[in-house]
Parts: structure tokens; sequence; C-alpha cells
RNA sequence: GUGGGUGUAGCUCAGUCGGUAGAGCACCUGGUUGUGGUCCAGGAAGUCGCGGGUUCAAGUCCCGUCACUCACCCCA
């Protein structure tokens, strides 16, 4: 008995056959073109990475316990990528000189952490970036704001579907010492409470808040300032605001794309002023989506250069799930629009001549690549997709003609080999007529 | 790292009181010459997750293990 080898993709990672892959390439391919049409620039970069671009900056878990690490054969430490951020700061930094600042730029990287997967969550992921360098203007979060807006229009989605949420760190900050009247020592802990403020009890919270040394009364006055949500912006010190660059944001008309929510923290270590986190409204997918921020001093890691950053990361996994949600996964598309069929083995030729003609004529089109039987094909055309099929047949091709034959509509014609694109295109467009006429879509 | 659920054909699953496996769908072939979806007939396809134990006998009982999955932790 042959020990097989096991088929299964490595654990959290997966594989994705033709139809998923189309749906994922028709979701990626709405958001390309969002992003290309406000001028963001496709880039990429190396899947291993120095393992201490993430020492430096990244979550303190995603370096002790998510990365996939490695030794070279010269003996330096790599890592797969576990996000792209510190990747493209690097790349921002190497070649500051060539570039004109500020730059908006993109990418669709595969990222891995080491984790157990669940639902929403795996060790291979691909996780659209889009970041601005290079200015620290609040445009730059206006830009992000409406890029969010216009990538989720992109693709079917509503603004009952989301929210957006926003939060700065400068001003969270603010709200600990100057409200709350904490000790700034305090500051990264207790920002990891606000962190999970809505899914926790509020015993569990104040026992956490507790043990770092954290007061009854600040804890209180913690709490009722979150409760108070936007309100708080009144309280924080104008000097503070002056500082933050969501602040600057909120008394512009762009305010309106976003909720201000003191409790969007995230865990990266890098964000420095305006974070944000986008939040699927379903009930039965009441998750962050995807999330991102300002990070002013990732670029200084690698150069002298004050290089500003903004930008966020939306991951596949939860993105399909959010369209899933809210049915808008488009269909995969088909293999093909048309299939030529010969009648006889010996007619293989003629039918790969007349599928030249119809792929010039921009039609997708396959011939049989064994010879079987024309109810077969016929039978394997329409499972592939096909609405049409073109049979040559001997009598047909020797006096100059092929038979069309609309597997919607089962309309069949005669026509001559010169004008069989034309015809097949015409058949193709009344037999989408038909459909649509008959669906009675609503037009939006 | 912690806890729960589930592992039988490609898929969804059944399998009683232990007696060495079934269905539906899908797939392939045929129902005579060049016409699909229905119908009919036939066919192929299973290390019952894996290892051990109990037993004359294990898909079934016991132990272990692995995988998948959901949740926690944390986060995207």
């Amino acid at each position: 008995m042959p020990e097989y080898l096991p088929t299964t993709p490595y654990r959290g990672t997966r594989d994705f056959l033709p139809p998923e892959m189309s749906v994922r390439t028709q979701v990626y391919e709405r958001l390309y073109g969002v992003l290309e049409s406000r001028g963001f620039q496709r880039y990429d970069g190396p899947v291993l990475e120095p393992i201490e671009i993430y020492e430096a900056k990244s979550s303190r878990e995603i370096v002790e316990q998510q990365l996939y690490t490695l030794t070279d054969r010269g003996g330096r430490r790599l890592a797969l990528r576990p996000e792209m951020t510190p990747s493209v700061a690097r790349i921002i930094a190497g070649n500051a000189g060539k570039l004109q600042f500020p730059v908006r730029w993109y990418s669709n990287p595969n990222c891995h952490r080491y984790e157990r997967p669940q639902r929403g969550r795996v060790r291979e992921h691909w996780q659209i970036n889009a970041d601005i360098f290079g200015s620290e203007s609040p445009s730059c979060e206006i830009e992000i704001f409406e890029l969010i807006h216009d990538m989720l229009g992109g693709i079917g989605a509503t603004p009952d579907m989301w929210r957006l949420r926003v939060s700065d760190r400068v001003l969270l900050s603010s709200i600990l010492t100057d409200i709350v009247e904490l000790d700034e020592s305090l500051l990264r802990g207790v920002s990891s409470i606000v962190d999970r403020w809505e899914k926790y009890p509020r015993e569990k919270l104040a026992e956490d808040a507790g043990a770092l040394g954290v007061t009854d009364k600040q804890f209180d006055r913690l709490a009722e300032t979150l409760a108070g949500g936007a309100a708080v912006l009144d309280e924080i010190p104008s000097a503070v605001r002056e500082n933050s660059q969501l602040a600057k944001v909120l008394v512009t008309d762009a305010a309106g794309l976003v909720e201000f929510d003191p409790m969007i923290v995230r865990g990266f270590d890098y964000y420095t002023s305006t974070v944000f986190e986008v939040f699927d409204t379903s009930p039965e997918n009441n998750r962050s989506l995807f999330g991102g921020g300002r990070y002013d001093n990732l670029v200084g890691l690698y150069s002298a250069q004050k290089i500003p950053g903004i930008g966020f990361g939306m991951g596949d996994v939860t993105l399909i799930d959010f369209l899933g949600t809210h049915g808008l996964l488009p269909e995969p598309l088909a293999e093909v629009d048309v299939v030529v069929i010969p009648v006889e083995a010996d007619l293989a030729d003629p039918a790969r001549s007349v599928a030249r003609s119809l792929r010039a004529a921009g039609l997708r089109t396959s011939t049989p690549l064994e010879p079987r039987k024309l109810g077969k094909e016929i039978t394997r055309a329409d499972k592939a997709g096909a609405r049409v099929v073109v049979i040559v047949g001997r009598e047909d091709w020797d006096g100059g003609s092929v038979t069309i034959r609309n597997l919607v509509t089962k309309q069949q014609d005669q026509v001559s080999v010169d004008s069989v694109g034309a015809a097949v295109r015409a058949s193709l467009d009344q037999a989408a007529e038909d459909v649509t006429g008959a669906g009675g879509a609503p037009s939006s």
C-alpha cells in the first residue's frame, strides 16, 4: 500500500479553485479600479523580510507568537511578512530620493501569521494595502476616508452595511492623562483596556484596570468619558487638538465621512495619531472588517528623513465574509463564451480555425481537447458556462458554413464561415436581452 | 496556549443491539449515423482520519493521536 502525501493545504492556508478565484479576482479588480481612479499606484515587495523590521514597531504579540521565522544559509534571520506596512516603509525610505512626495501607493500582498484559524482569520491572507506617504496634511486623512467610501461602494456595499469609526492616539492620550488624570506610565496598558472596552463586562475591565494601578475614581471617569462618545472632544485642550490630525478633519465637511469614537485604539505600536476601523453592521457578522491609521515615525527607522505615512490594510478573508453576509459576492465567470465543436475528429483543424476567428472578434472561445460525441460536447459546453456552441459538420463545412446554436434560447442557425463572429455576437446579445428582459432586475 | 463540536465515496449524509459498508447528488459509458438539460440501463469511485486496545468479530465500544471547525486569548 503506497503512502500518499496529504492533499489538503497547510493549516490556515487555502487553495483557490477557479470559481473561488474568479470571485476573488472580480472583487479585487473593482477595488484596484477605485484605487487607480484616485491616482493610487500599485507596488510590490518580497514576502521575506529581515525579522528586525517587525521587532521594532509591530505589536508584541505578532513578534513573539505569530511570526513565521527562518534562518537562511548565511545565518540571517528572516520572517514571512505578517503585514505590509513595515515593508512599504522600508521601500519608501530606500527610494525616497527618486519619489515625488506625497505618494499614493497600493498593493495586495499575501501576509502570514502563525495563529489558530477560525472564522475571519487564517494563516495566509491577501491584504490590500493603501497608503499615502510624505504629507502631514489632514487632507491625507480625508483622502483615505473618501477612498474607503469609494472602495466599499465599488464592491456594491451601501453605507448602512458598515461604519467607519475613527479616533486619534493624540486625543486618546489627552483623554487618559488630562481628563481621566492617569499617569503617563499607564497609557499603554489602559489604551489596551479601552481597545477591549466593548467586548468585556465592566467588572472584568475594572479588575484589569485596577491591576495596572488605576483608581476606582479614575476608572469611573474613564467609563463616563467613553460613554459620552464625541462629547469628549470639547473637553480636550485646544493645544492638544492642534496636534491631532483627526481633530482638524472633524471641523471640515469630511467629518460626515466618519464617526468619532474614542474606543477605537488598534493594536499596532507604530500608530501616532489618526486610527480608524471599519465595522460590519450586520448582526450576523458584527466584527471589525479592516482598519489603519497614521504612522509618522515608521520610515524614520530606515533613514534620517521624516516621511509620515497613513494607510490601511483590507484583508480578503473578512472582506469576502462581509460580501457574503450582504449577498454581494459576484458570480464566478464562465469558462468561455463559445465552444466550437467538430462533429468528426478530422474536422479539428477547421474547428480551430473558426475558434481563432471568434477570438479575433473578442469572444472567449475553446475547442474540445478530446473527441467525443456531439451531444456530450454540448453538455460540457453548457456546464462550462458557454451560451453558444458552433458546430462544425462535414456537409456545412464543405459548403462554407457552420451551425451556431444558442444554448439559452435554443435557436439554431446556419451561417457562412465569414460571418461567424458577427453571428455569434448577435446571438449572445439576443440571449442577454432575453435574460434581462425576463428577469426584471432593479435598475440600481 | 485554552475549551467545545465534528471526522464514512468528489459533495451532503445514513449505517439499528458490534457481524468486515449504503443512499442522493455529481462523474463516466450506453440507449446505432450531426444536437445538451428530462428519462432508462450500466459503470467507476471508500486506507470508515490515523494508531493501539477489548472481542471469535469494531465504521460501531475504550484509549491515544491528527485534522477540520467554532469560540476564547489577541487581532486583520
